[in-house]
DNA sequence: CCGTCTCTTAAGGTGCCCCTAAGCTGACGC
DNA sequence: GCGTCAGCTTAGGGGCACCTTAAGAGACGG
């Protein structure tokens, strides 16, 4: 289990690698916030340990950098107690987890464990289709990284097409997942709601296949 | 299961000793923090009872001191209702619970149980979402670092929440979770509390996912 | 036994979503 | 090039899910 620590602080660093070594982590140590985005860009880590407090690149200006480009690579962020502020900027930005100065070994390890366990425990299935993702738990749709929002309706239409990809959907059939049971709808609802998914996630998304149906494109944008 | 309970008032003290002997526990009984701090230092207890206001040394300072030194035994800190601050600065110095006065015997009991029990294994991370904490061990709840005040039933239903973020939680599945099998409310319960936790904490935590359940996102508000 | 706190129930209001419908556009056959 | 048809686009009204508020039942402690 490799994590990556960043700390400048020369005694405090030592320590804890020392500590965290012995927990049973392969720790990588950097003394800088520029170090560590150069490493995070190119490397994978279970977990970060990162302190606020770094020359080059400040500790949240790192975690933000993180968490702009989609990296949920779990964060325990080191704190000062009476930088309240920070942790609470801290948490917004997306870190995982805190620990106030001065630390504990044994909690900080404990800490890392559970948030290991918890990045790695669940991987939410993910749908794609092109720049399109679809997170199922949470009902959330980005095109691109960016959030869109979607109605019920038009995500449980989106939902079908991309557990299809590549295949093509009749009419019939869509309106049959969508409406359970008798409430068939006898107008072109079906089309205003591909009308509105087109206006929200781009028109090359879902391809019309005349006289049969929908279908969307696997892999990336044909 | 040895205890050591830290209270300069006789009459309150006295109390707790009888009662918590009464409890099954060998109660060992100091007044003031100076005292306290010499005994830690050379025993070892399954749990400690900490009152905030005492002589010669404050009980703070005791915890801070206690945790300083790396040792993880379980406090439980007595406090009075007004003084809140105290209770959120004594959770963030480590404290595992609090009980605010006036006490009950058989509460103090029963959280003393679940602390011992818990140091055998380990302690709940704190459950984050935007600037909202919740503490399980402590039934606790802070926004921007300031306490909030939830009945029952709003903690467990945002304690569910917390710990599915991100995740989208059917209105079946959350009274399932709620109520005990026994009865399925039939009535906009559910509803109704979620519009007080909104009230307590902000519109913006919980979002309504129409004609599904509700979610709380993780990280950073949307 | 009374006051307080919490939870449930119920009713009324509201905003959003979804269907509908009707006109429009582009494709295909002749 | 024109007719026809499938699909596209737009706008509006109605319904329903959810919100909000208030009050009574129940639990608990004094």
């Amino acid at each position: 289990m490799r994590i990556l620590l960043v700390e400048d602080d020369r005694m405090l660093g030592d320590g804890l690698q020392a500590g965290l070594t012995q927990a049973g982590y392969a720790v990588d140590w950097l003394r800088d916030g520029e170090a560590a985005v150069s490493a995070l860009s190119t490397e994978s880590f279970a977990a970060v340990v990162l302190d606020l407090g770094l020359p080059k690149r400040d500790g949240l200006s790192v975690l933000q950098w993180l968490r702009g480009r989609h990296d949920a690579t779990p964060v325990l962020i080191l704190t000062a107690r009476d930088q309240l502020e920070d942790k609470v900027r801290g948490l917004d930005l997306g870190a995982d987890d805190y620990v106030l100065k001065p630390f504990d070994l044994d909690e900080i390890a404990a800490r890392l464990r559970a948030l290991v366990r918890r990045a790695h425990g669940r991987p939410e299935p993910v749908l794609t289709a092109g720049e399109i993702e679809l997170n199922p738990a949470a009902r959330s749709v980005t095109r691109a990284g960016q959030a869109v929002e979607l109605t019920p309706r038009e995500f449980d239409l989106l939902h079908l097409l991309l557990e299809n990809t590549d295949r093509v959907l009749t009419r019939r059939t869509l309106e049959e997942q969508l409406y359970t049971w008798n409430e068939a709808v006898d107008s072109n609802a079906l089309e205003v709601h591909i009308h509105h998914l087109r206006r929200k996630l781009g028109n090359d998304l879902i391809r019309t296949v005349r006289g049969v149906g929908y279908m969307v494109p696997a892999g990336t944008t044909p």
